[in-house]
DNA sequence: ATAATTGAAAAAAACGTTTCCATAATATAT
DNA sequence: ATATATTATGGAAACGTTTTTTTCAATTAT
């Protein structure tokens, strides 16, 4: 059927190795041959055999991006759209491990990269007690989370592209506060997730800074939907004492909370105030549109992959990079 | 560093044959011999290098993934979670291609299969000239398309898995219809794609069924996303004469199409009608919530997993299937 | 004119497996 | 007890490349 490098050294009359030579086109190998095995090649429609460079001459070249089910759905395509175009420069192949469960990933994870099938790995999240991000840094293998590291030790070693959750949540709030708000409820991702911690760290700390103590009650879980976020809200609203402003972790689920807003009658931003987070498209449809963070996610993608050839190139880079992003004020919000 | 099969065999103090043999549990090896490998194997931490596995045993087991990247960006997420599930149980690595523009897709596609990187190709979605689906045709290479080929000769012979666009949007169409509405618009995706002048052709025929003209200034192209389709409905809503329901060829686009309605002040259904396609959580977040077709994402990329493993085993399998839809009525629309 | 130097190309080894074939040992049938 | 079939294992070829080493011829220096 398919040509290999053999029929073309024999049909150029020339031996294998100068074949080779031609393919990966090495200095030394006269114009006169070089055209020979050319012009074979092309009779013959021959394509090097990628599996077979690759145990000859060193690895694959592929990276692995690994992304949990209950990661943030929204970027999914938006980062894979990125990772790929620098991926695709670096003529490297993308694997993608999207396991169900956790130990599923971990063990999907240390099976490529022993059986040599990826250079690198692109974690698109975090966890609480990442035992892959452990495993990974103890193997001293290539890889980059998008997220922070929580673990103390591994922080300052694990190498991570991230925006600053912490200090946009609490300009968020800190904005609310300033138009006066003082009961503010925060919905949530689930916690397991260092990027939903962060958030909610931020809107805590919002609070302390303000003198405003926290109000658990205000506080709820929005899962991974936008259901969840709906069902959240409307407990926080149907409180005795309902919050004035409602903080949501992404858009996604500011939008489940706009939901229940306008089901209770509720008109925003006259009776409640809401902010969402990473400016999906959706967050300008809503009416009035959303205030919210604006996260640069295709950038997001293109540092973190430029970041893991970095490391497997083996050039120096920086341990983590922070993004820049931007509050961005639409029209949900309003002075108490 | 990592161990291969030769110090295990030595380890073992059998020969790399041997080892092979228990890798692979083939039947005829001796219990004890069995163990010793094995404790071998254990103490050296020994992983067999898939790509040696490839290039000795036949082939790197792997499918690609073409998405391109206007596809639809609602449903890559859990299509590509279920693709996953069914090459994880068959040990087959996800290979990525997110292409930019159209060649770049087709030289990729190509290259991985001449080099025999990939076994089998999904295509997330096919165009209305698809030059790749004809040159996979050609080549005769396992492939299967989510969603339909238009190309005739093709349409019979290329294997796809896909839903009846053109009867469910007939059967929204006809609701409509049932409810008085005769000057319905449509706001569509971008053409070149085939789902989407499926998606018009129902609304087209459906016309032409109930002997209602199709007023063509009442279609417009709704883009890639939630804003142009914004835009599109502002324009349909702002004519002299506007329509009276909107059947949008997406969720996407219908929240679209909502936003512009509640700017205008129209109230839904009140003043006019919306259906959507896909339901899409977001479907369920507008007030009222959206009429729309329900597509079954997940059991999509199932099936059409299935059917390319089904190929590249060389099993029979039908060459088209159509998965059950579900018109779902929710809120959205009103008799006239 | 001869030895040393260079350069192109061939030959061969290596990459880490699988698989085919041969061999020895064991079990079965006569 | 002998011939035959079966089984477990080892040896070696094969997969299709890259890379290292060797060979040979041509050039340069002495």
């Amino acid at each position: 059927m398919s040509s290999n490098i053999k029929d073309v050294a024999k049909l150029a009359n020339v031996s294998i190795s100068t074949v080779s030579r031609v393919i990966n086109n090495a200095s030394n190998v006269q114009p006169e041959t070089k055209k020979k095995v050319l012009d074979a090649i092309k009779k013959l429609n021959f394509k090097p055999n990628k599996i077979a460079q690759s145990l000859g001459g060193g690895s694959f070249h592929s990276i692995g991006v690994v992304s949990s089910r209950s990661s943030n759905q929204g970027f999914v395509p938006l980062i894979l759209q990125s990772i790929a175009e620098v991926a695709d420069e670096k003529g490297y192949e993308i694997i993608l491990n999207n396991s169900a469960d956790e130990m599923k990933e971990l063990e999907k994870c240390l099976s490529m990269i022993e059986s040599k099938v990826v250079q690198g790995l692109i974690l698109l999240s975090s966890r609480i007690n990442d035992l892959l991000i452990e495993k990974l840094y103890e193997l001293n293998f290539p890889f980059v989370v998008l997220g922070k590291v929580l673990n103390e030790y591994l922080a300052n070693r694990v190498y991570s592209v991230d925006t600053d959750n912490l200090a946009d949540c609490k300009e968020a709030l800190n904005y609310l506060i300033s138009l006066g708000h003082k009961r503010i409820a925060c919905i949530h991702a689930p916690l397991n997730y260092v990027v939903s911690k962060e958030r909610l760290d931020g809107y805590i700390e919002a609070h302390k800074e303000a003198g405003i103590p926290v109000d658990y009650s205000l506080v709820a879980n929005g899962g991974y939907d936008i259901n969840q976020s709906y069902e959240a809200a409307i407990r926080l609203l149907k409180t005795p004492n309902p919050p004035t402003a409602i903080f949501a972790t992404d858009d996604i689920k500011a939008v489940g909370a706009y939901k229940a807003m306008l089901e209770l009658g509720l008109k925003i931003p006259e009776d409640i105030s809401l902010i969402g987070h990473n400016n999906y498209d959706i967050s300008q449809i809503t009416t009035p549109p959303l205030t919210t963070i604006d996260v640069p996610i295709l950038q997001l993608g293109k540092v973190v992959t430029e970041k893991l050839f970095d490391l497997i190139e083996g050039k120096t880079t920086d341990v983590r990079t922070i993004l820049d992003t931007k509050f961005i004020v639409r029209g949900s919000c309003k002075r108490l």
